[in-house]
DNA sequence: GAAAAATGTGTAACCGGTTACACATACTAT
DNA sequence: ATAGTATGTGTAACCGGTTACACATTTTTC
């Protein structure tokens, strides 16, 4: 493989030049650059982006820290994050951290051993203090890390209210809120957000706390389906947990949505898949993604954030696990 | 941050020395271990990996290239590679080619001005020829690329064989294939398996190509459906398809499995979250990507390959989609 | 007791870029 | 005519590792 010597050589000119050229930096005269672009064509010169790093202490690499990319709603993000670095010139290293302090830890020193350009950060660990010390950018995605940190996030309070306020619409009585893990900053938004549209209407409420796994979440909705027959409506926190609650009605005999109804959160591609259709409360999360790298790479690239907290809407889809209005 | 001319200097020794005690190669005296292990502890000493890259023209980067990390099938590979590739120490690139050649060839070039270590492939681009020139290692999962490079895959043609029977068993008589896209070399193995499986058995056969997307095959399948009353079994050469079948079936009133029954195959999560569990062969994508990766590692570091071509047993998952024994 | 092998260490070149700085020339302004 | 600015270029140090090779000392072998 040539390197930026043998270009140098073969177009008759010094390093600095072709290093110029290459960067579009600092002057560099009409023929020297035809004669270094021949050279390059000629030689297929393609520049050693290892050493180019080691020079700038800067790589085109972008983490991507989620909790596990097999539950759906992380490949969405995934994808928008790739898209967007790839328009960018970055790559994306793909980090599961199984929600594991620990992991995420080392894959965080491991990458920055790397020269890693910037993090972006789906998990809500401890490792708050972590990301502060570090001082690459980092952004935080679905989830806020601190306020230091620029985040991504939808509007969850108000989608949870949105979506409980439709189930009381279409007549439920006694809801039950299955809700995601504790501390997790959207799960608890999409709680509050929850009680505040029940509060005062003479709901029958029930809030339980349900992982975003569909065998658990299926398993805690038919004990409570069982234990509570009168429930009539279930605020999930997440599509997965909605899809669990379908499936332990479905197992029960009990019919979505004549005699429950159901209404998931996120609007991942599941959703549409469920029958009946999930009603959810919909996530763009395509959208949150490709802002989330943008504002990382404006980051890396020290341009200063256009926002720090970004919040993007979220929207009702109406499907087939609540009745439409014209039954 | 220290760099190996600090702990040399610390320690007393030269930076030869700290060289080989880091790497474990070549003689290093207990007294100056002991040296080294103190300036490394007091320096919070970490090696420089993109310096040690540059030297050893090496990283522990490890290219995965997918078609679409969207679709349900990839992340489950995706997660396999990355645990594997973690226990090596070695960090996943992700990859989003779109099956789109252009986009696949970029990020071969890009990831190789990179030093990437080698190369895990899921997709079946005509980019043969490239994987063969790149004097990297590569290993293809899921489809075979090329004789000359290691594959792992399922038994696609005993799987489609299997859960065809499966179908003619359970008295299905007029059987559609939703097969996969033309060339993908699985899709091809499980048509194969499924014309076999129907050959001479008096079965009504329909092999109607389908990509392994949900609305296109829910599309597709409303409208055999509709167009052929008499179907009563479908073989869908992936989940995503089954899952579009049955979704076009509940959309027409059809029920499943007493009037139509269906059978997927790969066996990702979705299957069992659908209503009924969707029947599939399923295939053991975890195993599938471990194996994978373990053996691209091998290829890096140089071993020769136990074996040049995996083919992973595949197992019947019987759900809801078919009618069980017993009814 | 001499030769051979094993152990231990340091110097300096190398991987392939970037860039500070010095220097040269051409153009512009006064 | 002269200073000042814009344009253009090359040398060499630097980023932080690895490693070939030379050399020294100790241990083993016969």
């Amino acid at each position: 493989m040539a390197n930026i010597r043998d270009v140098a050589k073969s177009s008759g000119v010094s390093v600095a030049t072709v290093s110029r050229f290459l960067n579009n930096k600092g002057y560099v005269s009409q023929e020297a650059k035809a004669a270094i672009e021949l050279a390059i064509r000629d030689l297929n010169y393609k520049p050693n982006l290892v050493a180019r790093s080691l020079s700038t202490k800067q790589t085109k690499f972008i983490g991507l820290i989620v909790p596990d990319i097999v539950n759906p709603f992380f490949p969405e993000l995934a994808r928008a994050v790739e898209d967007v670095a790839l328009q960018y010139g970055y790559t994306v290293v793909l980090c599961n951290s199984d929600e594991d302090a620990e992991k995420e830890m080392h894959y965080i020193e491991t990458l920055q051993q790397k020269y890693v350009a910037g993090f972006i950060v789906t998990t809500n660990e401890s490792n708050t203090a972590q990301y502060q010390k570090l001082d690459l950018p980092v952004v935080a995605l679905d989830r806020k890390i601190h306020a230091s940190i620029p985040t991504v996030t939808s509007n969850n309070h108000e989608g949870a209210h949105m979506g409980t306020s439709y189930l009381i619409e279409q007549g439920c009585r006694h809801i039950v809120c299955l809700r995601g893990p504790r501390g997790v900053e959207p799960a608890e938004d999409r709680v509050a957000g929850f009680l505040e549209a029940v509060k005062g209407k003479g709901i029958n409420t029930l809030v339980v706390d349900c992982p975003f796994q569909f065998d658990r979440s299926e398993a805690i909705a038919k004990r409570l389906l069982l234990e509570n027959p009168s429930i009539d409506g279930v605020f999930a926190s997440s599509d997965i947990s909605a899809a669990g609650a379908l499936k332990a009605a479905h197992g029960l005999g009990i019919h979505v949505p004549e005699k429950l109804q159901i209404i998931g959160f996120d609007g991942i591609g599941l959703s549409s898949m469920l029958t009946p259709g999930l009603t959810t409360v919909a996530q763009d999360l395509y959208k949150m993604g490709t802002i989330a790298t943008r504002l990382l790479i404006q980051s890396i690239e020290g341009q200063s954030l256009s926002e720090k907290e970004v919040r993007v809407p979220v929207q009702l889809m109406i499907r087939g696990t609540t009745r439409s209005e014209e039954r």
